[in-house]
DNA sequence: AATGAATGAGCTTTCATTCAT
DNA sequence: AATGAATGAAAGCTCATTCAT
């Protein structure tokens, strides 16, 4: 018996392996065509090519393209929150907790193209699904802020007339602008932005535009 | 023969008339339904119909839906571009230089949506047109910026170590996310922000942050 | 001006006009191939092909296949109607009456291969649409029964104790199976069954069962 | 090895007991299918689910949709055979035995839903399979009736005129459109049709039709 | 100038069937 | 014997564009 197990989990495991494999190369693909080419440009035939499987077992796993759609999204927004919900370590100094905040995003959108574009092709398309169905980041991300900023009201660092939500939203898009307004930065600087000096330079100016604004 | 040209001269009129009539209703048309769906997802029937116009006419007119598409953008980045070029009248005091530029630059943005999005749309697909066919309006703002600016640092109101590039830039971010991430909006308010209270106490946000920001 | 209207007539006529008849061809064609192959059997190409059209005039003129397929059925519910409703004089003898009536649908059913493959396709899938949408016309037929059989029974005739919609049913079932149940018929016959005497062989048949079965 | 043969044994009858179960499952859950949506309608997945089992198996056991459809209507057609061949009991009378066979057919049907639906499709698909490949029912049918209605004719209660042949088909006629005309049916009477007593009448009435028609 | 019928390429989706274990 | 992943051909339908008047 205990043989027979041996060699038959094998097998099992094999095809579930497999099986898991062809749904995260598909998800997979598909997050980075649907990036690129929005959730009207993207094409079920490209996504199968660049996952290199067959156009039907997208329809095997997900059903349909607007479903995978949203699995792409989903898997999206669980990344950030799952991270950002872990990884805030709180130092005793405020203005460190919210430089360390921001550092942490601007680098985040700097690396994760696809989370960038997914985001605004929901944002133009009437977030269908996101802000809806998926666990809310910004929601999370007040929660976080209000304890560093109310520690930092409280011991007079920060001005008392300060609205989180505003901070939030302006922190959000000075982060954002540099990798969703491209053609602008370009037409502003004509030098590579993605540079580590020149990322490092924006994050700069980001981080002194809020300090000197929001701190007295 | 004279009295019939006398009748067929203003038929001839009349036709010019309708046809530019035609023309700027496709326009405005496209403009709107551009504006909502984006390039891909806009449909030529669609327009047509807005148009109350054969679809025909658009072929007419603009030879193919990209182009018309070029049109609607031309058109749109002409009215912010003339406007910008003319409007601003300048005061002594830099503050209120600055102040006045960004409160017309974010109630544009609050009164033009299509414009929001257009730019929205482009910047997602690459911006195969902005930014390179038209007149570069940021280069015009960064023209202007830079004498308000050096005047500013000159005279001591303004930290001399700041890049006019980076201000802009932050501008822009801070003044278009109210209108293009209204998802995140709504998530952090649950209130209307259109409401003139509302879009009054953002500007106001804005320009706290950027004054006590970039003035000293 | 009248002159303009003449030269100007006929340009919209014969758009019109042809219009009209790619119209009436795709329901020709498709008329033909539903009959043949049914309403799931039946492709769209092949109907289009049919029909001598591009496959897109049939979703611009109907919106959909089984759209066409309901078009289709009313035509053909609407002629046998329409045929029923005028065709029908009466003589003085309900045995002639009756004779008429079912030598008429006899005849209708042997001509029209279409018209029986309809119904009977439609009988198979759940009268989606026949039967409702449709005028009804055994409601008819028993309306216009019931005076001759009404007749016939007061006259002695016809045996009092006779359900008329039995009879109706009956003689529905007995001209029908001919035409629907040809394995059965050649399993039984060996011979063509359509040519001229075979016909009349049959409805004589008909006949002589159903007369001699309700007259006393 | 005895001990091994022993239990091994077993299995292997438990394996063909398996077997068999699986295929007569895979039978039941296509006949009724089949029956529902015709050959083309039904799905071969759908019928895998309705018999619990994996599709693969479907192939395994009859190779392909078409064959297993064909094995469905052996299965039909065998069941009918073989029943009307051993049932029938003749009486001296031939009324009687002429009525016992009419009413042992009608309530077949009425209870065979199945069969009625799958003849049905059969008849329209142009019986590309019965009436070729099956025993010839009818045939058999026709040999019964033979000696029923000469024994008829030459004791003078019927006809001699008659065509058995026609009789026949017209007792199967009269029999089926009940249950093959439902919208017909449903049309003239707004009730149940599958009451007990309804369904007496309507067998009543086939026949005092066909008795006296046939009957002088 | 203006119309509406017509087209062909391409899209999403479905299905019977086979491969590998 | 049995499974589930995988496939390719074809279906219904859509869209930007052009033809003929």
């Amino acid at each position: 018996m205990e043989a027979l197990k041996q060699t038959s989990f094998p097998k099992v495991d094999g095809r579930e392996q497999r099986s898991k494999e062809s749904r995260s190369r598909i998800l997979k693909a598909a997050t980075s065509i649907f990036a690129e080419k929005g959730p009207e440009g993207a094409r079920v035939d490209e996504i199968a090519d660049a996952a290199g499987i067959n156009k039907r077992m997208i329809y095997h796993y997900f059903g349909s393209k607007e479903n995978l759609y949203v699995e792409v999204l989903r898997h999206n927004y669980n990344k950030i929150y799952t991270l950002s919900k872990n990884a805030i370590d709180f130092a005793d100094d405020p203005r460190v907790n919210v430089a360390r905040a921001i550092r942490a995003y601007f680098y985040y959108l700097a690396e994760n193209e696809a989370h960038v574009r997914l985001t605004s092709w929901e944002a133009l398309c009437g977030g269908r699904c996101a802000g809806k169905l998926f666990p809310k980041f910004f929601d999370l991300i007040e929660l976080e802020f209000d304890d560093i900023i109310k520690d930092g009201i409280e011991r007079g660092f920060i001005r008392p007339d300060i609205d989180i939500r505003q901070v939030i939203l302006s922190v959000h898009a000075l982060c954002l602008v540099y990798f969703t307004r491209q053609e602008v930065v370009q037409s502003l600087w004509h030098e590579d932005m993605f540079s580590e000096e020149m990322l490092e330079a924006c994050l700069e100016h980001i981080l002194k535009l809020v300090f000197d604004g929001i701190f007295s």
